[in-house]
DNA sequence: AGTTGCACCTGGCTGC
DNA sequence: TGCAGCCAGGTGCAAC
């Protein structure tokens, strides 16, 4: 997309989680992407003149690239029509579906200067795959929190982009428990401890491994061009209530339990 | 200020 | 086969 044109926008609903921007085809079309990016899990399309196109994929959007790309690929009509709600369709020929049966997902259109103040964004907490952090910006930020350490790793106010799988993979790996109080990785002083110097390594490793994986297939999910990814045949712990735990030597067993309204899946023998 | 739970939706699966 | 009940990748927001 990044330096094609936006020749035609069909928005086929009013609304996905929310309305759809006033005029949005309108003030799409014609315009330049300048630069594709993302902020979190929020996909960030840079348009000419200033505006930003922000899309969300919810719990159940996806993308699909098609149309005639030279030297690209083509994909096939769309297994799901019923849920194709937006198709933008670009100069180069690429033809860009979004899918989405639950409509939890939502595009925005928004000018770039406030972006950083917006009430969806101000707040939003440190990339992950980003140099700054490390075990003391972990410990800096669960310091104090007696919330278990499930609930500080979603919160996407402290780390940007981890979710329900990638939390849960994580801290298997590095063999805490869900239900730790998320301040127990910092000390008094509020330097780290070896588990927040280990966790935070391991959730980078985790989320690039899932990157070259090709992300998790879940259900019917895909890549934008229609490939499967990988990364679930490795999943520990996530889905896998009742399995062996896969640490060697361990003998544990992976339980799955509620917290904060979310599954998660740990085993509580290796998981201290 | 920090936390918790609800709400937004559809579809797939399980068990009766 | 039908149907009720439960579960799902996320997060904004109201209520504590």
């Amino acid at each position: 997309m990044a330096g094609a044109r936006i020749v035609a926008v069909e928005q086929r609903r009013p609304d996905l989680r929310f309305p759809f921007p006033e005029n949005f085809a309108g003030r799409l079309t014609g315009r330049l992407v300048e630069a594709v990016g993302r902020r979190a899990k929020y996909l960030m399309l840079d348009l000419e003149g200033g505006d930003v196109l922000v899309m969300h994929l919810g719990m159940s959007g996806s993308f699909r690239i098609g149309g005639d790309l030279p030297g690209l690929f083509h994909h096939d009509r769309s297994k799901d029509p019923a849920h194709d709600h937006v198709m933008f369709r670009l100069s180069n020929g690429a033809e860009i579906t979004y899918n989405d049966p639950r409509r939890f997902g939502f595009m925005l259109l928004e000018p770039r200067a406030g972006l950083a103040t917006h009430k969806f964004f101000r707040d939003i907490g440190v990339e992950p795959l980003g140099n700054e952090l490390d075990g003391s910006l972990l410990a800096k930020l669960f310091a104090g929190k007696a919330a278990p350490l499930k609930a500080a790793l979603l919160d996407q106010t402290l780390i940007a982009g981890l979710g329900n799988i990638y939390v849960c993979e994580s801290l298997h790996r590095a063999g805490l428990s869900p239900r730790r109080a998320a301040g127990t990785l910092a000390r008094k002083d509020g330097s780290p401890t070896a588990r927040a110097n280990l966790l935070a390594g391991i959730i980078r490793e985790v989320l690039t491994e899932a990157v070259t994986a090709g992300g998790s297939s879940l259900r019917d999910h895909r890549q934008a061009d229609g490939s499967l990814g990988y990364f679930q045949h490795t999943f520990r712990v996530y889905d896998r209530e009742g399995e062996p735990c896969p640490r060697a030597g361990c003998g544990g067993m992976v339980a799955r339990v509620v917290q904060s309204g979310r599954s998660t899946f740990f085993c509580g023998a290796c998981q201290r």
